[in-house]
DNA sequence: ACGGGACCAGACAGAGTTGTCTTGATTTTT
DNA sequence: AAAAATCAAGACAACTCTGTCTGGTCCCGT
């Protein structure tokens, strides 16, 4: 429950890295709080007094740039993907090499992110497991966020024609959720490379072996 | 939304299957609604009124029974986890023929269970995902529910000689959570069958092909 | 210098939260 | 049949929640 901050993410941004150093402007130091406190301690969970305790601003502040509480969780969970996906992205373009070793290089990435202290696991995973039934909105945000992946994955899977450009986009997907649940619950980033074997095992397989 | 029961489960027990007829004491019927609520609408979304009212008992007897909610939550918890590995093992042990035959079929069984219209996930899964940082309990219990299944993995591994038993219980762990999570996020069951031509791939690629 | 926007501090209302307690009714056990 | 456990209904206290509102401060462009 320790509130120390480890605002800072040597690895890329992803979430907290809002705040490396402390915005200026209030609306985002409310994002960062709401940010950090959202995917620590859970959206219901999380007070909005809390959030702007942590912002060191005013309720009406909060209030003057977020209709709702609501609101503020579709705005934090919309950055924390854009922020995610960018940094994720960009590990991967500066990879060198065929579509091939970049699929590979997915799971050097996602062991980068596991490895740093404040990984907390995916935002959209733990946004639908705490609200599934109900909440659209929450479930529509992660819905994209999936598809931005999926579509990238099957970008890669057409530049190596893989024979069966869905079935490998689906078993990629199966792969991430995966290792990124094992992480998050057993703490231990290694099961990145687990899933990597599975993956290099699945290439060989679908007979483009390096 | 709809608070339209479906406590009765075709496949096998798992939570809202508590309620198959509605219990007599008011013990099982708190439990039974707990189970439902707190799996389909989050655990700090409902509130005790919500569930004494699904339940039609009284608040003095939930608390004649329970003394917290965290302790309700603590044994709807292992409640639940109890009836799915009772239902999941034993349907595995219906399976004739070898440990690799019964390794393949897990996602046979995750086939089934993911589409029961009613299907919400892994409540440990979606616990871990809630209140993450902080509570232990929870958290204990999600790696205990965990522990249960690596070992019935790793059984089946040393059955099958497998050259290297753990490997193999945390590749099929991560294909395992990977199913669930994204079949609950597409509600698309055959994310089972995605994972089982992996496994399948696995075994094949450790020199164990049938 | 002055007007306006962004901001802080905190009181406040109304609803909802957990948990206690009282008063009986019903069922089970002895 | 008597005693004991279980249960229902709901009032109640103490607290927290979201969201509004007032009052005042700072800063920035003109």
């Amino acid at each position: 429950m320790e509130d120390t901050v480890h605002d800072f993410c040597p690895n890329g941004p992803h979430g907290w890295s809002f705040a490396a150093k402390p915005p200026k402007n209030a609306r985002d130091r409310i994002m960062s709080a709401a940010s950090y406190l959202f995917c620590n301690h859970g959206f219901a969970a999380t007070g909005v007094d809390t959030i702007i305790a942590r912002a060191e601003t005013a309720k009406a502040t909060l209030y003057h740039h977020f209709s709702s509480k609501e609101e503020l969780i579709a705005a934090v969970l919309q950055a924390e993907g854009e922020t995610w996906r960018a940094w994720f992205f960009g590990r991967l373009a500066e990879v060198q090499g065929p579509a091939r070793t970049r699929l590979l290089a997915v799971f050097d990435v996602l062991h980068e992110w596991f490895s740093d202290p404040g990984f907390y696991g995916c935002p959209f995973i733990n946004a639908v497991a705490e609200f599934d039934t109900g909440n659209d909105a929450v479930r529509r945000a992660a819905e994209a966020h999936k598809e931005h992946l999926v579509t990238w994955l099957k970008a890669q899977a057409i530049e190596m024609k893989a024979p069966d450009i869905i079935d490998t986009a689906r078993s990629f997907a199966v792969l991430i959720d995966g290792a990124i649940v094992a992480a998050q619950h057993t703490r231990d980033p290694s099961f990145a490379y687990t899933a990597q074997r599975m993956a290099d095992g699945y290439l060989r397989s679908i007979g483009k072996a390096g």
